[in-house]
DNA sequence: CTTAAAATATACAAAACAAGTATATTTTAA
DNA sequence: TTAAAATATACTTGTTTTGTATATTTTAAG
């Protein structure tokens, strides 16, 4: 029913390097983030994988992002991770015939691909890049409210 | 990720009695409905508990939806089931506190609150009502079609 | 007033999926 | 040559979903 701790894991560390805008190792990454370093460097070889980040070996090594953040939507994120993009109901999958029911007409399946597609459009839509400035704008509005 | 099996199968049963018009016995809604016998009377308690169908023991017994279909919304079903409407990530749920590497200002929660927003508006914009009056549309498109 | 057909309550079990961990290996800057 | 890093692969654990079983209660009909 929920993002899965996964997705929203890659979609922090996306947003931890294109912060730094730097190359990190999986350990700094993993400290700041508060995911285990195991599990932080399982989802980093799915989105290295995917040609997000680039990841380097040996001493001085570590990740940093492939291409600036305003070339990077959330849902590439997601598609790295889950291998495609969302989808709010199984019955969207490939391969899942199921039309339980509906005698080969599902109203139901129309209506949850319209939902999928406005939540795919969404995160579509919205780049690292905007997310590092909402945090900005957040930071100030927050500081200012606090005088 | 995906909408449970349990929510699809709850409106398919709440749809299937809209269509009916009458009080059906758990038996044939769960033939009709390709679900496991046991498995709908889960759910149907579900449903009877919150309202939306009324249940009847002994011989001649069964269900029937307590009000007209145009007042029951696909999101009172996924309340009903679910005990909460949509939410897209966890975080968004009660007690969840993660404000992970955040610093206690987290811009996806926000962008998750919007998308969790928009899917709970469509739900609950649609009624079975409507969802009746979509399928005999597409029943009527589809043999046209195949004139 | 008995009976059989129905729902209900409660608990249990199995399967699928998510989350996390471990070990051995490869790469590379110093 | 060495130590710090990523990588590959497999394994374990925990949670959620899905489904099942048993005993009980209710009720229309004969």
């Amino acid at each position: 029913m929920y993002l899965t701790q996964e997705i929203d894991y890659a979609m922090r560390i996306v947003f931890c390097l294109a912060k730094a805008e730097r190359r990190m190792d999986a350990a700094s990454i993993s400290t700041e983030m508060c995911v285990s370093l195991r599990f932080a460097l399982k989802i980093m070889g799915k989105l290295a994988g995917a040609g997000l980040i680039n990841s380097y070996k040996g001493i001085k090594g570590g990740y940093e992002l492939a291409c600036p953040p305003d070339q990077i939507t959330l849902r590439q994120v997601m598609e790295a991770v889950e291998g495609r993009g969302y989808a709010f109901s199984r019955c969207l999958c490939e391969g899942s015939d199921c039309n339980r029911g509906m005698s080969g007409c599902c109203v139901f399946q129309q209506l949850w691909q319209g939902i999928t597609d406005e939540v795919n459009q969404q995160l579509e839509s919205v780049t690292f890049a905007q997310m590092l400035e909402r945090e900005k704008q957040r930071r100030e509005e927050l500081s200012a409210g606090a005088i």
